[in-house]
DNA sequence: CATCAACCCTGAGAGC
DNA sequence: TGCTCTCAGGGTTGAT
């Protein structure tokens, strides 16, 4: 569940560098080992993916909802980590110019001219690549990006008031909006106020107001933090000591002390306070 | 158009 | 201890 705050911080890592490695953007690619083929979306045939990263080099590590962009001098490299993941930039050599191991989650290896390589990390096989001389067929539906100016607060309202959904499910829908995930959301709908299972057209001005403000709050605390620690899923970040209703089930709510509800929307694990945020029925 | 279920995967945690 | 079972979840696809 890399989310937007997971992979912006990731790619901020790759594109800075860090005392460790040097920055991804620069490097030259001369060879790519594929350990999973079904992780190759685009082309569909992963030596076709393999022959047209050959000799490539990469300017530049973008983010766009959850995807990872790296523009290539000639085509655009990009990655989506799905469930779980992570990337690696690490020194492919040892000093003796032994190769390193590639460990048991590493699907993707892209090994550089210089001795250093760009893993895909991935648990769970969920996670894709693609390389393609056009992102947009890739990034065209996505819809807007939440922290970019973009997102105001006049088209968010016209985006909920043109659909009749459930809120959960339409703003985890990437088409609605590009980022978010199961965390995030549960999150910031607490943070509004706003029950899981209100449909979008029903939302008072306030309260799209509130929603507004808390998707952004609660991506800009994730960023900050470095993202959320989950299990193996992910490492680095500690925005899980912040989460309000997320995995707490059953604790007090931080506002009203009543416990944490759970419940399946959208088949997906969602946790609110019933105080806080009022069920549909009962407004 | 909105909703739901199945599918792709693995490791963690529960139950026995 | 060690086995088996269930669950979690992003996104796609197909059915209702």
């Amino acid at each position: 569940m890399p989310e937007l705050p997971e992979v912006e911080t990731i790619v901020r890592r790759l594109k800075d560098g860090s005392p460790t490695f040097p920055p991804v953007p620069g490097h030259t690619i001369q060879d790519v080992i594929i350990t999973w083929d079904k992780i190759i979306a685009h082309p569909e045939n992963p030596a076709s993916f393999k022959r047209h990263l050959l000799g490539k080099t990469i300017l530049d590590v973008q983010r766009r909802g959850k995807f990872l962009h790296f523009p290539l001098n000639n085509g655009h490299l990009i990655g989506h980590l799905r469930m779980s993941g992570d990337m690696r930039m690490e020194i492919r050599l040892s000093e003796q110019g032994k190769p390193h191991p590639i460990q048991a989650y590493d699907r993707v290896v892209i090994n550089f001219k210089a001795p250093w390589r760009l893993v895909f990390v991935n648990v769970r096989k969920f996670g894709r690549m693609y390389y393609t001389s056009d992102p947009q067929s890739i990034f065209g539906d996505l819809g807007p990006e939440p922290l970019n100016p973009e997102f105001t607060l006049q088209a968010f309202t016209m985006q909920l008031h043109s659909h009749n959904r459930q809120i959960k499910p339409l703003l985890m829908d990437q088409h609605f909006i590009a980022g978010l995930g199961n965390i995030y959301t549960d999150e910031a709908l607490f943070r509004a106020k706003v029950h899981p299972l209100r449909k979008s057209d029903s939302l008072s001005q306030r309260e799209i107001q509130q929603l507004h403000h808390a998707i952004q709050t609660v991506l800009r605390e994730g960023i900050v933090q470095f993202g959320a620690s989950l299990d193996w899923v992910y490492r680095g970040g500690e925005f899980q000591n912040t989460f309000k209703v997320y995995g707490r089930e059953g604790e007090p709510c931080p506002i009203c002390g009543n416990p944490i509800e759970k419940i399946s929307v959208g088949q997906r694990g969602t946790h609110f306070c019933l105080q806080c945020q009022i069920p549909p029925k009962a407004i």
